[in-house]
DNA sequence: ACAAACAAGTCTGTATTGCAAACTGGTATG
DNA sequence: CATACCAGTTTGCAATACAGACTTGTTTGT
């Protein structure tokens, strides 16, 4: 029992690969509204409704709705908990992914 | 509909954290006994057999089981194809944990 | 005026699956 | 003889991802 579990710390929220593809698309663009993550996610509006609310309610992002005319907008950005967590998560991976490597020819 | 789901490309199999923790201790070691995985992941016997199981009938890894004196050894070593799964995994994790912009104070 | 399509969801149902714990079967040890 | 180790298989449960149907309001097409 016990060990060093370090690997189990990965962040689930972040891991699942519908929404760390969210999320990157967040952190790089900082900003998005839903149907652009809906068309390049690829994801069902029902599906990025839906992990967007999960991340909401981590706190990972914070969703806005604006109004553009009559036309609801929903705007997207992480939060800076969103940013910390997916810098320790990639940092986490990074540890995983390329460990020091050792004699392998 | 289509955009393009290259992310939706991660191995299902290898994103797994558990699995991933195995795989990747596999890929450094190159071989490795039920114990080792065992205490090295924190897993339970049950849970990382079904775990190995699973990368077994992927053709991800090769289970040999063997005596030493009576006591049964079970060895998991990565197949070519794990290990080109895996490298696969790893550079498509690339692209998306350390994405080429970064326009952002 | 009416139909259709868009925007942004919510809700439901299904199917997977990860996980722990119990049980199995054989061996060594006290 | 009872306990503990090794290596599992099976079972049961809980979470959840995903698609698709349904909703509400708005704009556009004819």
């Amino acid at each position: 029992m016990s060990a060093t579990p370090r690997w189990q710390d990965l962040d689930r929220l972040i891991h699942e690969p519908a929404r760390l593809m969210i999320v990157t698309l967040l952190y790089a663009v900082e900003e998005a509204d839903f149907l652009y993550l809906l068309h390049e996610t690829g994801l069902t509006k029902g599906n990025l409704s839906t992990h967007l609310s999960k991340l909401e309610e981590a706190g990972y992002v914070r969703i806005t709705k604006t109004f553009r005319g009559k036309i609801p907008r929903t705007l997207v950005a992480l939060t800076p908990e969103g940013r910390q967590a997916f810098e320790t998560y990639r940092q986490r991976l990074s540890h995983l992914i390329h460990p020091p490597i050792q004699g392998d020819p």
